[in-house]
DNA sequence: TTGAAAGCGCTAACAG
DNA sequence: CTGTTAGCGCTTTCAA
């Protein structure tokens, strides 16, 4: 007996239109429309009548609609491959702190590393019309691209720089960080460099890091030792494992390189438990410099990736609609010593 | 000079419409809308002419056109406090691994703990008409359950079940967890126990966790010695400064709960660098059971609580409609004794 | 400052 | 198996 929302044959309440509002204030649906949006040049009488009818119905709009007739919305599509570690939450995270401040709102999908998804998944995000969408890599399959061109509206890439975009792109070098790595083992003095990777290299910037430091080794006169990829999920656990196994059957190596920090830190505690000195025994080298990594007691060397900031970037270049100029923009990365080397 | 898509007066290519695929193929709309929805009867050379047509044009169905017509979306609207640690990432890797198996996608609002954003943000994602919205916590404030009420969907809340839900709830009894937290340093022999907190306590379940484990120490006859909570984000980094400064100045402490793993972590690293034994010195509880705990060389005492899962199991409550059921799942914890307490 | 009419792109309901 | 008609809820355009 509220005499609350409408009803409709005794059934649930029905969510509120414009229409009912209109109805319930006595006036005409333009004018709650106009209410709603803030449209200027309304009438405080006005604005009153619809602004007490539409808080007794609890209106909320409906955007679908809106959007169907001004064929905008505000959403963005964010495809991201995987959750599983700390980056890109925080590229996530960037994202949003700029999306959030436009009123525009994130639609995500989870590839896996996986392009018949990421097929999917950007086929049912571009459905919804957003207003842009931010990819990660640059290697998306020729179908994806092609869908993507034919939509008009703002791409950005995110991750890589070393290829070609669609429209715009923000992130690293990831062959250029990884020949750095190699100059930086060497000019250390190391001598039998190995590298560890994980979940069978899914993530393709990690093997093109891979195969950069193994290239420039090789030019230095030093070549790789042993490249381990688990098949396993990139973890701590996993890095601490593959570490072990590869310290045993390799004993010679003196430096090891991760395809990222979460294994180059399991490395630093299987090394920790089974008292091997770092440095002294094995230099560790990550990728990414994750918080944990910069906090342990042996600050773990890493290459640092400007994550959040990755993300604000992209986010920006769709809002200012920069995107379709052809843009790269090349975060750079910053290596960080600490004390694992 | 590709024939592609539609011009607008030699514009940009528009994206096409259903109509201009009908166009295309020579047949009528509702037959494109057939084939694209895979709907059954579809014969295989209408078929064809169909898909031939929209290939040529790039035809992206509209689904905002689609949900306003069929008043039913695939969107799920996902409400999370932060992305700052690793808690709320695998939560909503739950979430989306659910949702993805059903053809449904979040749309994200991040709160950062601030209730003023978050009733923004329900209003911005509920405007998408989405199937179903999961918030975190029990306590949103009476606006947002007002609104939320409006609308007939079902509603998830995570995290915890100590309280009453709008439908349906998912988590773990944080009280319950922290009295168990205190019983477990009091059987172990612990007496002079303190908690460290952060971000001001914002999110409310620390909060009341530490009073439920302030009580029960209380209650026990070893009453806390300090409760530092630090106004900064919560960090690893964050974790070993307020652990250094709560031993200087109560060095009689001889075992730390924290609000999270993240600050246990910080802790531990600090007693490493510093010399002191654990649990020789002091013990450390954390609170999550992230997998950098679980890994490190002692391996971090903590209050496992499963995040994926939960994330899994509300998606699947939306999904099955038994949300509106008054439905209470509490997953429970699982307590880890590790080798730090 | 307010309202009336038209239609965004799609699909349910109903023919044929 | 295919097509015609109507209208979802909103906002643009035009009129008052």
């Amino acid at each position: 007996m509220t005499g609350d929302a409408k009803m409709q044959n005794g059934k649930l309440p029905e969510r509120a239109t414009l229409r009912d509002v209109a109805r319930l204030a006595g006036v005409s649906e333009i004018s709650v429309s106009r209410v709603m949006r803030r449209a200027p040049h309304i009438s405080d009488a006005l604005r009153e009548k619809v602004v007490v009818a539409a808080n007794t119905l609890g209106y909320t709009p409906n955007r679908v609609a809106g959007a169907l007739k001004t064929a905008t919305s505000n959403l963005v599509a964010v495809v991201l491959p995987s959750m599983s570690n700390e980056v890109f939450p925080e590229v996530l995270d960037g994202i949003e702190s700029v999306l959030s401040g436009h009123g525009l709102c994130p639609v995500l999908g989870i590839t896996q590393y996986d392009s018949g998804r990421e097929l999917e998944v950007v086929r049912e995000l571009l459905s919804w019309s957003p207003v842009g969408i931010i990819l990660t890599g640059l290697d998306q399959d020729a179908a994806i691209r092609r869908i993507l061109l034919h939509q008009n509206i703002p791409i950005v890439q995110i991750m890589d720089v070393e290829g070609t975009p669609l429209h715009a792109a923000v992130g690293i070098a990831h062959g250029q960080a990884a020949r750095d790595a190699a100059e930086l083992l060497i000019e250390r003095g190391y001598r039998k460099p190995a590298y560890i990777g994980a979940w069978a290299e899914r993530p393709s910037r990690s093997r093109i890091r891979r195969q950069a430091f193994e290239a420039r080794l090789a030019e230095r006169g030093h070549p790789l030792v042993t490249a381990q990829i688990s098949a396993k999920k990139s973890s701590v656990q996993t890095g601490a494992e593959v570490t072990q196994a590869l310290l045993a059957t390799h004993p010679a190596v003196d430096a090891i390189f991760y395809a990222n920090d979460d294994l180059a830190i399991g490395g630093m505690f299987h090394c920790m438990k089974s008292g091997l000195a770092i440095p002294g025994d094995v230099g560790l080298l990550g990728f990414n410099g994750i918080s944990f990594g910069q906090a342990a007691p042996i600050q773990l060397a890493t290459i640092q990736t400007p994550r959040f900031e990755m993300g604000k970037r992209a986010a920006s270049l769709l809002i200012e609609k920069n995107a379709a100029k052809g843009l790269i923009v090349d975060l750079g990365y910053r290596i960080s010593v600490g004390s694992s080397l």
